[in-house]
DNA sequence: ATTTTAACGCAACTTTGTTGCACTAATGAA
DNA sequence: TTCATTAGTGCAACAAAGTTGCGTTAAAAT
């Protein structure tokens, strides 16, 4: 889990930064190379594909990799990697943010939030054929918007209602 | 602004409660008919196609309708009305939740949410054209999952970054 | 080596929403 | 109509998620 970050000598010296790919990157993006910084973008550039709540990635940290940082410290550096386009946010259907690394090819995957037990799942089996045909659509969106200077984009479909569950349990009531 | 909820007779027996379209929904959802419930539903029918934070619901409702209703009773009305399928409720891009009146016609509406200043337009010009594409292949999606049981579905297709007013304000840093 | 300023940590605060409990009023039955 | 039942209302206290201010630390620039 825990994902070295080269730890043997630390360039001062600004050139030297592109010795280690973190640091390139953040020096890339105006940001300064410090640990919280290198530990947290390394962090989650090594568990691609998965969004973490804040509190679910200050646990990770302490437990991966003895980061124990204060909670509005890494509320801060989470702004700044997402400002800087090197991480991806999204609010989850229970009204939480939720962060990933930026990930490099984009597409939609189209899931349900039900509007009762606010959970969210994946589309799958014969809906995935559609998911397809939407995604070719939406390609079209992202590149125009990339021709206007928008910067770490990413598509999200999302079909809202209530679930079969929840509708059975619901209508119990006016029997 | 006002929609008026015919304030003459007002029936006690359930079945002249047809009388009244909005008495008909609540009691049709096993709801009942009383004048908070009728208040924030027949005022959010009468503004369709548009979302309500709870607290700007809450001052409309106040102002409008002369209706001051208790913070927790109305997030419970509000509960009730969205369980029921009445209400669409999605969670916006600084993670408060939009309520309106639930649209008869499904359709995706796509949007730009910008990760920085939290701005949430809708796309619009060209994007328009695959935002057709994209409704055509999702309806695919609703149509299956209403055969599975899913009540009151709404689609929703966002796309995330960071806009071109943003960036260029972020990048004047590493000048 | 020194200065500058981004980044950090602590404490206090705000916003958005929830839970418990007593009370009121809509509904259905007598 | 009257009465019992229970959905719905209101108040108070609580909780989670996020923000602001400010003094301190440590990258980066000089």
């Amino acid at each position: 889990m825990v994902l070295a970050t080269a730890p043997s000598a630390r360039p001062t010296t600004a050139d030297a930064a592109s010795a280690d790919p973190i640091d390139a990157l953040l020096q890339a993006h105006g940001l300064r190379r410090t640990s919280a910084g290198r530990t947290v973008l390394s962090w989650l550039l090594a568990h691609p594909d998965t969004s973490y709540t804040h509190a679910q990635l200050q646990a990770a940290l302490h437990t991966d990799s003895a980061l124990a940082l204060d909670r509005v410290t890494l509320y801060r550096l989470i702004d700044r990697l997402t400002l800087a386009g090197l991480l991806l946010c999204r609010v989850d259907a229970s009204r939480v943010r939720r962060y990933q690394a930026m990930p490099a090819s984009v597409h939609a995957l189209p899931h349900f939030e039900c509007q009762s037990c606010h959970q969210d799942r994946p589309l799958a089996g014969a809906l995935k054929a559609s998911a397809i045909d939407l995604e070719k659509a939406a390609q079209t969106a992202l590149e125009a918007l990339k021709a206007l200077g928008y910067q770490g984009m990413s598509m999200d479909f999302a079909v809202r209602g209530v679930c079969a569950d929840c509708v059975t349990n619901q209508q119990a009531l006016p029997a």
